[in-house]
DNA sequence: AATTTTCCCAACCGCGATTTA
DNA sequence: GTAAATCGCGGTTGGGAAAAT
């Protein structure tokens, strides 16, 4: 027989989560570390599907996760990865820890889609060059921004770009911070070997940055120091990262080949070096002419 | 000031891959 | 090997907030 359910799905609740649901299962992950989604909605006597309490903790409650406006460098990862790899947003997630795959998609089907658009439509009416260099990595990158181009028509342009607070629970950063302030001082112990992990990742993230910063793309301080501020998490707030590394297959593709194949290399592969080292020029590009529409 | 429209995002749904008995 | 369940991902939607009328 197979494997027990793993709950029912008489008495399931729905909707936006409670603070003290927030705490129960915060409260229940800092004791047991995420994982073995199954077991919590029993263990907690939460009144949630296992899959919702981890699309919460992923989403919302994991620490280490940045909220708010997305930087012109995290756009322009955005923008390139997911030409290079189409909607894989697990995967464009791994390359910006701090951003959980649903904002991402979020943020690209709301802002950057448009842009693109923009950028499209705007290049066809000026000029035809927009396609000068094709992203490398193969044809998957224009195929998608020929899908791009046709499936979407470019709505009238945005007289709002700004991140607002919203005043609902759901959506306080400041809540959130405040109910995993306490368990921030108490971190789960972690291993010898979680903690090498660890450091490798904050290494790497950290020449990330500094590679990045030689391409003229200004550090964000910030995002750095929030990085570095988790660091007593045990590496809960990394595991997504670390575990997404396996995500990265492009059957075709040379460069996903050569990132599989070092799964336990600090995470700079050939697809990242290329990001590093040329993409955000050509996305400042990008950038620069989709800017006046906002 | 009240109503309507537009936009954003948290959460849900469905499906394929993986795991387990 | 097979069946049944979980896991994880991408697509979609509903409710609330902001902007427009």
């Amino acid at each position: 027989m197979g494997r027990p359910p793993c709950c029912d799905k008489v008495g399931i609740k729905k909707g936006p989560w409670t603070p003290e649901e927030d705490i129960i299962l915060v409260s229940y992950i800092q004791e047991h570390g995420p994982g073995n989604w199954r077991s919590v909605p029993t263990s907690t006597g939460l009144m949630r599907c296992s899959k919702s309490c981890r699309l919460r903790w992923t989403n919302y409650l994991r620490p280490g996760i940045k909220r708010g406006n997305f930087t012109q460098h995290e756009e322009g990862m955005i923008i390139h990865l997911q030409a290079l790899l189409g909607n894989r947003w697990a995967a464009i997630a791994s390359y910006l820890p701090q951003r959980t795959d649903n904002d991402i998609k979020n943020y690209w089907n709301t802002h950057l889609k448009k842009k693109i658009n923009k950028h499209h439509i705007d290049g066809h009416m000026t000029s035809s060059d927009h396609s000068a260099t094709p992203p490398r990595g193969g044809g998957d990158a224009t195929a998608e921004a020929r899908n791009l181009e046709t499936n979407t028509v470019r709505p009238p342009a945005l007289p709002r770009f700004t991140h607002s607070t919203p005043s609902t629970y759901a959506s306080s950063t400041e809540n959130i911070s405040r109910l995993l302030e306490g368990w921030m001082r108490s971190p789960p112990k972690a291993d010898t070997t979680t903690q090498k992990l660890q450091q490798q990742q904050q290494q790497s993230i950290i020449f990330h940055n500094n590679s990045a910063s030689s391409n003229n793309v200004p550090i964000p301080q910030e995002e750095l120091e929030l990085l570095l501020s988790f660091e007593n998490l045990g590496g809960i707030g990394w595991e997504k990262a670390s575990a997404d590394t396996s995500l990265h297959r492009t059957p075709s593709s040379a460069i996903a080949d050569e990132y599989e194949t070092k799964p336990q290399q600090p995470p700079l592969s050939l697809l990242e070096k290329w990001l590093l080292d040329e993409a955000t020029g050509q996305a400042e590009g990008l950038m620069e002419l989709s800017d006046a529409v906002f």
